[in-house]
DNA sequence: CGTCTAATTGAAGCATCTCAACATGCGTGG
DNA sequence: CCACGCATGTTGAGATGCTTCAATTAGACG
């Protein structure tokens, strides 16, 4: 059977959605024939904003995005980090409003899929149909970590938590630089995920790298110690659910 | 058309669902005719612990139920509060491994349907499979705002967010008493859901009974003033996404 | 009426925040 | 290619919101 190669954005989804679950040739020729729309947007700018109530769904093909929420304070809440092969307005498939935002973390590709597009591929595949439902769940039990994260650990613990977090995920998507990953967040951003100033996020960052966990040259960190850094994080990627295979293992 | 009554348990999923979605009577049909097996948990005793394999859902029928993470130090994150009709291990339907525990705030009785019965009936049922995945979004939008509660918010607002959040969703459910709600949880618990001390819990509830915003007898609190109590604690019910004529106004 | 849990209050400590100044790096245009 | 300007990172010092510890009171339940 001839298959034609599928675009940058196809063959991302690709790998992230077989980080979660077995996928079938009849599973990635439906995905790779997924019509999009390309835009590029550029770092801190909105992908979508709350309150949309979009009809196409924004696969992240290369850069970085994430999810938030402004509070009335004026102070934004960062959610969730999304990666190359991420779709993290998802649940705008099942949401007409939107109750976050989405905004790119970094000089960012986007494609555009129209929801019906992903409707009629979910309504003709039931294991496409069960590998969105599994991916919109482990998102759910990212954003339950995340609950925990930030109420129950201290400072240190939820910047590691982070990093390891982002290690795991990348590495699973290959996205990792060895035992480096390129995290396109500024110390301040950091402090918005994990309910931090930016101040003390630069303080626990030198906590990290004075115990040998991390060492950091601009955006990209190394780890050094990835069971050191897990264990001082309280990180156990049991929540990510990935496939065996797809979890690092070093050190 | 003859109907037999339906079970406590399932008028409370029925009732459930349709704060968020409209049901035919059809569906109503399947759902009330969905097998499930009683158990009676004492308070504080798990109903789903971490770790396991769920093969049934729990519905809470009626009392209160809580997920839960435990971290490192030995604290607990109370992830989420459960009323009648909701399902809290649903995702146990896609995610093999439970990455949270289920416990009851209160004496609770609890309906097991067994996961089979539940996918046999999705895949039935297109409008029922929309509503139940609705459901599972909704629970992820609640998982956000508790994460920008807890990471952005001051202690006063988060102790009221949680007020203004448990009063929508029991009034949307039939539950409440007026202006007044059950909430099944003591200071300390409140302060596993926030992030907080049960000392700074208490001495936040005064501030609260002082600025006429609540007050509370055991374990029923009386919303005083509406607006004011969710201007105060930034609350805006969009997250819960319910559909219009569900949703409380008054003063 | 005793027992146990939950709520309450006070006092001291500390993790983290805010404010403010300064250093560094980097992209851009001259 | 260098110089400028802005965003980011760094550091210090003082303020504070919340925690911890400890003791007391109030409620609920048999």
């Amino acid at each position: 059977m001839f298959t034609s190669s599928p675009s940058p954005g196809h063959s991302r989804l690709i790998r992230q959605l077989e980080s979660i679950a077995a996928l079938t040739a009849d599973d990635r020729t439906q995905l790779a024939t997924l019509p999009f729309r390309i835009a590029y947007v550029g770092q801190n700018h909105d992908i979508v904003r709350c309150g949309d109530k979009p009809t196409d769904c924004c696969l992240i093909v290369e850069g970085a995005a994430c999810r938030y929420k402004m509070v009335a304070s004026g102070r934004r809440q960062i959610l969730s980090i999304h990666h190359p092969g991420d779709l993290p307005d998802l649940p705008s498939l099942h949401l007409e409003r939107m109750d976050f935002g989405v905004a790119a973390l970094a000089a960012t590709k986007v494609a555009f899929i129209p929801h019906s597009a992903i409707r009629a591929m979910l309504q003709v595949s039931f294991t496409l149909d069960h590998v969105f439902r599994r991916r919109e769940h482990i998102d759910a039990s990212i954003f339950r970590e995340w609950v925990a994260n930030i109420g129950q650990r201290d400072a240190a613990m939820r910047v590691g938590h982070v990093f390891c977090e982002a290690y795991t995920r990348l590495h699973a998507l290959g996205l990792d630089l060895g035992r480096a990953i390129s995290l396109s967040m500024t110390q301040a951003e950091i402090g918005e995920a994990t309910g931090m100033s930016p101040v003390h996020v630069n303080r626990v960052m030198h906590t990290l790298r004075n115990a040998h966990f991390i060492s950091s040259r601009g955006k990209t960190h190394t780890i050094l110690d990835w069971l050191g850094l897990q264990r001082a994080s309280d990180f156990d990627p049991a929540y990510l659910h990935l496939r065996g295979e797809a979890q690092p293992a070093f050190n």
